[in-house]
DNA sequence: ATTGATTATGCAAGTTGCGTGCATATGGAT
DNA sequence: ATCCATATGCACGCAACTTGCATAATCAAT
């Protein structure tokens, strides 16, 4: 019914086990009582930042150690895609996705535990954060 | 005509000269083109963390010391929030926004002097700017 | 390259929330 | 108590958000 439940539903869905396709998550959404269409769940997924990684989707985050010191993958707005590392970690993580060379990135800068990766456009960043997510997992 | 227009316009004749009732206040954004009633100009004063002080409205903190090395907080873009500070404190100023864990912020960076502060969207930068400024207050 | 499956999106309709003024309540000073 | 200044409940109008439908774009497999 409510946006932010559905949403919420969403995330501990795919939490729960690997889920292949939209069509699929919005059929266990309607059994467990939240209403939605394919479109719905789309536009959810991509404000959720879930991503599809070998075949199912799954939040960009880790909890624990595992991938390197890379913590995280987030956007802010339409050309900034900010990734969180363990701390001290941030440098060696990006010289990591420097080495890459993804042609999206413009350009990357370290932080302690943060790096920002300045990309072109919207349809770029998740493209990056795709690659980046695979790069580290 | 439009609120955050109207809102700059007040600090505007605030800084230029003191003023003692919004009444008053309200006369002379009409005289500026800026239509609105007393109950917009006190919400307005509200928001913007306008206080009376020895009989006239003045803005609590118009300088930055006493902030704990922040000096100057600024919009770049939609998702940008850039902070100043005092030459060499700006890590232990981003550690201390870090801390707070506002939703609304991304990553934060810190150069020398100098933060940059990621946000999601427009509606996050006022947001964080408020809260920030609340925290250093 | 073609086809079928999957995901993204322009558009329109319904709904929600914000900004505002009016009227009035509250507060403050004498 | 009265007068002046400021805050606020209410209602209305407009802008923004949310959603479904239909369809376009993308991807995978042959």
């Amino acid at each position: 019914m409510n946006k932010r439940d559905r949403q919420q539903k969403i995330l501990s869905l795919i939490r729960a086990k690997p889920i292949a396709t939209q069509e699929t998550l919005r059929e266990l959404l309607e059994n467990a009582g939240v209403a939605a269409t394919q479109s719905s769940v789309s536009r959810d997924l991509e404000e959720l930042g879930v991503v599809k990684h070998h075949g199912h989707y799954t939040l960009p985050r880790t909890n624990g150690a595992g991938a390197r010191g890379l913590v995280s993958l987030d956007l802010a707005g339409d050309n900034l895609v900010v990734a969180r590392t363990h701390p001290g970690l941030a440098s060696a993580v990006a010289v990591e996705i420097d080495a890459a060379t993804f042609p999206e990135i413009v350009g990357t800068i370290a932080g302690e535990d943060t790096i920002f990766i300045a990309v072109r456009d919207q349809k770029a960043e998740r493209a990056v954060i795709k690659s980046i997510w695979g790069l580290f997992s």
